[in-house]
DNA sequence: TAGGGCATGTACCAATTGGTACACTCGCGA
DNA sequence: TCGCGAGTGTACCAATTGGTACATGCCCTA
């Protein structure tokens, strides 16, 4: 009764190898959700921006929900490369490990990555189910490797759990800071007492 | 040529006495707003959730965006009045103010309070006009008196800016974390762990 | 009691939105 | 060469939206 056109590929886009025109879109939608926002987004408005009918879109993703669920997903999977990239060289302490990942968490050509971050973040507390998922990995899936570097600098196991949630939460709270003062000196000395007070050095 | 009719009241409407009506709307549009969120607002259910009809909503706030203005400034001052209501007693020791008001922050009964925040800050962080004003204030409002805190609770005043910056940043980061995850223990233990480093004690 | 102004409701309008129907093109296998 | 199916565009539809026009009721004053 429905479709009687549009065999969506429906594939599932071996996420590697692109699912060609699929992945190029939602690639291409992410780049403009992360400049021009996520909550007013029109179908419309993102292939005129992207160079596709509204009607492609829709033939390619089904409907703007599931379009919706690939961005957060992509843009989730955007952050999680970002942290695998930067496989800080061993040999460095953790002050300064720490100090090299916010240095390049902060960098401003992924600001407009952040505030998706944010924005994202703030309708899924709001219960949109597009939005929703981010919220079970929100914290964990950080906890996890965050720990791991704790134990590994020498943490209590006991107390690991907690200073990892501490140094994320922490993080989240002086990055929001910084996108909405963009006061970067102020945010970076708020972060260097941070350090003096988690790793005790100084 | 426009406004035959509707001659707004746009009376200032004295903070104290409630513009009557005016006053009365707002805050029962931020009750709803609280409850139900900020982005999809639509007049319509606005107005049916509290009992008018969306014609008198724009009678008496001119349009949608003045009135969500409005509610991004009311919910301001009431999130300023959470923190001037709790006159936390002298004679607590820093720390122990510090839990309190970490206690009173996280009462579930003002989770919607608290998502609401987040939920404007994603829209003031991505431009929208309505709820940009949130921006000055977000960090420098809350940081004068923690500031003055932190220097009366004996800071060195170099870095009493510093500390203040990182304790508001890392208090809504652990608010985010509680939010999104509603893991109470947990981020009750990860604000012990940081009372510990930030205060000294234990 | 008459009248004027404020408050409110009903009906309506134009714009925008997600989604659909159908027509067209192009490349490839028989 | 024929035809078929995937990819794409154009035109359209129904729903929702913010906002407006107009009519009505109510209260207060003269």
């Amino acid at each position: 009764m429905v479709n009687t056109d549009d065999s969506h590929p429906e594939g599932e886009a071996a996420p590697g190898t692109d699912g060609d025109r699929r992945s190029q879109l939602v690639n291409a939608a992410v780049d403009y959700v992360a400049a021009h926002g996520f909550a007013d987004l029109s179908l419309r408005g993102l292939g005129a921006a992207i160079g596709v009918s509204h009607r492609m879109l829709i033939h390619y993703f089904g409907s703007k929900e599931q379009l919706l669920v690939e961005i957060v997903r992509t843009s989730e999977q955007r952050q999680r490369d970002l942290l695998s990239r930067l496989r800080l060289e061993p040999g460095l302490s953790p002050a300064d490990a720490a100090r090299l990942l916010w240095q390049q968490l902060t960098d401003p050509r992924l600001a407009g990555q952040e505030r998706l971050f944010f924005e994202i973040c703030g309708h899924a507390l709001r219960g949109r189910p597009e939005a929703a998922p981010v919220l079970e990995g929100l914290v964990n899936d950080w906890l996890e490797p965050l720990m791991a570097a704790e134990v590994a600098a020498g943490a209590d196991p006991a107390v690991a759990r907690n200073r990892a949630r501490l140094g994320l939460a922490t993080v989240r709270g002086l990055l929001l800071d910084l996108l909405a003062t963009g006061d970067r000196a102020g945010v970076d000395a708020a972060m260097e007492e941070f350090l003096r007070l988690y790793y005790g050095s100084k």
